[in-house]
DNA sequence: TTGCCATAGTTCCAAAACGACACTCAATAC
DNA sequence: GTATTGAGTGTCGTTTTGGAACTATGGCAA
């Protein structure tokens, strides 16, 4: 079974891997509600390739999880922002917050 | 940067998504809630491929989410069961359960 | 004692996704 | 003019995935 199919399982959870749950695009989410809304933003902060975050960011609008809202017209330039369902993602987003401080403590400092 | 390096990043939400945030592991993770243990089990429910589960099932090990239990001596056969560790992860499962009961409904059965 | 089944993987190969880096395009800054 | 910034694309080689077949170990049954 390929990952794509799990958009229509039974299992609700499955349903939101089928969104979320590939590599990368939780940390773009943690990057939203860090506040951050562009695309140079996202790829410091993350440290994803620009080709990657173009892909998610595009499956994030397409979920309607964020919205692409123009900040300039020329050229056609967009802030990313959280819709109220992206927004409903913050209590997913703090357990694992909370697991990895509390499971995973860093070994060594990274400048990212 | 690659995906493995996310293990020592100075956010807990990244470091988590080390653990968990590729494709399938949180499906495997969810088949262990619901009280499954034992490789077919794993198979049938969630649909992955016998390579990706094995692959899998080998980090959860290793990162302390899950333990290998023997059932039977011979052949060695393994129960995999979740640690504390593991099973503090709830939370984060039930938040996307929720997320997706709420915001991603069926739209059409799947036998899976 | 040969044959079949079950469990738990492994191996192989093709296809898709990823990672690195260069390049584009439009506008503005110097 | 030339350089810089923001937001991507294009290319290309490397990994990871998906699918199917194959292996290993033992139980059971004819």
């Amino acid at each position: 079974m390929k990952w794509s199919d799990l958009s229509d399982n039974w299992c609700p959870v499955a349903r939101t891997l089928s969104v979320v749950g590939d590599r990368w695009t939780m940390l773009v989410l943690r990057d939203c509600f860090l506040g951050m809304s562009r695309f140079e933003q996202f790829i410091e902060s993350s440290g994803m390739t620009r080709h990657i975050l173009a892909d998610r960011l595009k499956r994030l609008v397409e979920a309607g999880v964020l919205e692409r809202v123009a900040y300039t017209t020329t050229p056609k330039r967009y802030d990313y922002v959280l819709t109220e369902k992206g927004k409903e993602l913050a209590p997913a987003l703090l357990s694992l917050r909370d697991w990895g401080k509390k499971h995973l403590p860093v070994r060594r400092a990274t400048s990212a």
